[in-house]
DNA sequence: AATTCAATCAACCGCCTCAAG
DNA sequence: CCTTGAGGCGGTTGATTGAAT
């Protein structure tokens, strides 16, 4: 069997401070990504693996873009949207330097709110769905829809609903998403 | 200047999948 | 075959910041 991953130690939680981010990255730099649950008594960090692996991929990675994002990039995150619903980390694979954490908040803060003001429905991407004046309730954490009527639609294999089905929608998009070895 | 409200985003939580044992 | 843990993912929360009153 296998040790679990994070012993029942004391670790730290909330934000994360420069000390730790500097070991943090001290240590990926000397050995790589690899096993997360070891990492942090390794590195000296008294945070369980998963958080690292978190701050690491959402933050610290150097190939991070951060910023606004451009309109080509909104643009993608829109199309690809309507192809795989919210299959963050697939949308942010196609978005280089950008991490799924980010896109999902993008497009929760941001780009769900543009479609509303086409009249855009932001569940299934098809117009003239909801009314943009009904559409969201302000109360404080981030406007949920009132009539999320696409709540439970299926995904990527519905003919009736859902992310768009087909794929010819978008001659322009590259949809290989395989996803290749990196390069050593 | 003080207070309230809204927007943003980093981080946590809980679930799922896959593989080890 | 079953159980368990690691890693990964999406949903959600909460602290912070900025704008409005």
């Amino acid at each position: 069997m296998r040790k679990p991953c994070c012993e029942k130690k004391e670790t730290n939680k909330g934000a994360w401070t420069k000390q730790e981010d500097q070991k943090l990255i001290d240590y990926i730099q000397k050995h790589g990504e690899g096993c997360w649950r070891s990492l942090p008594e390794a590195a000296g960090l008294l945070r369980c693996g998963k958080s690292c692996r978190l701050r690491w991929v959402n933050y610290l990675r150097p190939d991070l873009k951060r910023g606004n994002f451009g309109e080509d990039e909104e643009d993608l995150i829109i199309k690809l949207h309507a192809l795989l619903g919210n299959r963050w980390s697939l949308i942010a694979g196609r978005l280089p330097g950008r991490t799924d954490n980010e896109v999902k908040n993008y497009w929760n803060t941001h780009l769900k709110r543009k479609l509303v003001r086409k009249g855009i429905d932001p569940n299934n991407h098809r117009l003239g769905l909801i009314r943009p004046t009904k559409s969201f309730v302000s109360n404080n954490h981030s406007c949920k829809e009132v009539n999320s009527q696409a709540d439970n639609f299926p995904v990527l294999n519905s003919s009736t609903s859902g992310p768009v089905s087909n794929i010819s929608s978008f001659p322009d998009l590259n949809l290989d998403l395989t996803i290749g070895l990196p390069i050593m």
